[in-house]
DNA sequence: TACTGTGAAACGGTTCACAGCC
DNA sequence: GGCTGTGAACCGTTTCACAGTA
């Protein structure tokens, strides 16, 4: 914030490497809960600690986007919250749609972890006419065909995918022409896509086949 | 399987790169997928062209395990399965428990996808005592005074935590303390635990946030 | 011909080590 | 003294390019 200070030389974040992106998110959590503990500052090492990374890594990853830290102090917490809120684009709302409103949807609705990072479902979608017209959690479900329009309206930036895996690429497709920009998918599937809409895909099984791995090969690794 | 290859040098797994083994499970989602649509063989290129990675890419992380494909006619889909499903030690069963049986956790009980790829969830805990001595889709809910013994009685293997996040390092360490030797953890900390314990974690804000990043920097790149 | 398996080269991310600053 | 920011060295992964094989 001081004027003295150099402002951060704004580098393309297109080059920033995703693995940088995905380290800034768990800062960010792990900064929310020392600042609930009371904590004011904290050192790169002391960071990292935490969270199993180097001090140098902590450092190097903050620095891509500016200078935060104070030496001889380490990072003010409630600074450094803000900062990586901005670069990660939390410091303002999103609106995020679901489609698919089974068992795993509605158990993503009732969470209440992504209103309070700035993540704001306004509405849900399903092909099940029966859900049509509920409410979960106060956010309406509709149907399908009314996607383009409420995306439109609401000026919906994100979507949820929250179908089994037959019919998640039709949906994908189908947010991808009512003019969305990113997608999480959690259907067991690979989607094909434009280049300029974003994905993640979040598959359980995936999951659970990496530490299948890790324990059926453990040898007391790190 | 002929006589006449050569059996695949067994490879330290310690040092096969995680990332590799995450696209193994990659692999294997596909190659289901296309044997369910009727498809015997397919080439590194086809199978990196699904999944948006090079041909080399493909054959050098099949490659680590052994030597699978056949030149001028790839890989045989049925027999790929096969070997990934070894590697990946999914080749057999895994006894899982969940702790926290709230919405998130009911949800991952209906669903039906981790059976199917070899994970089978035998019990669950839950601190919530109106809980306690209910069944969901078949699995038992019992009081986390049990898990000890449950664990080592049934043989439980991994673990999954869908439990808020305050109670999530709690909950891990009396996991560790039962036996267990994987966990996914679903709750938003970073859990600190004992090295021979095998860890993922899933956070969907953090997933989000990857989406809120690339959408508001986003400039049509790949 | 069509494709795999693999050394070697290229690339990119991580760690080191230290100058600079509070 | 304690800590950040960063160029340089290091190291691991990806890509290239081609010999080998059915």
């Amino acid at each position: 914030m001081s004027a003295n200070k150099p402002r951060p030389e704004r580098i393309d974040p297109q080059l920033v490497p995703k693995v940088v992106v995905s380290r800034l998110s768990l800062y960010l959590r792990e900064l929310q809960h020392l600042v609930r503990d009371g904590r004011a500052t904290i050192s790169s090492s002391q960071l990292g600690q935490l969270l199993g990374f180097t001090d140098a890594q902590v450092r190097k990853d903050l620095a891509y986007f500016g200078h935060f830290g104070h030496p001889g102090i380490g990072y003010r917490c409630d600074e450094l919250i803000t900062e990586i809120r901005r670069i990660l684009g939390t410091d303002r709302e999103w609106i995020v749609t679901m489609v698919g409103v089974g068992n795993l949807g509605r158990a993503l609705l009732r969470y209440k972890g992504f209103a309070a990072q700035g993540f704001r479902i306004v509405a849900a979608f399903d092909a099940d006419t029966r859900l049509v017209g509920a409410s979960i959690e106060g956010i309406p479900v509709y149907a399908l065909d009314r996607l383009r329009e409420m995306v439109r309206q609401q000026r919906i930036q994100i979507g949820l995918i929250t179908v089994p895996a037959a019919g998640a690429q039709q949906v994908a497709d189908q947010l991808v022409a009512a003019g969305i920009a990113g997608i999480v998918n959690f259907a067991p599937v690979t989607l094909s896509l434009p280049p300029q809409v974003r994905v993640v895909g979040v598959d359980l099984t995936t999951e659970l086949e990496q530490i299948a791995f890790a324990v059926a090969n453990r040898a007391a690794s790190r």
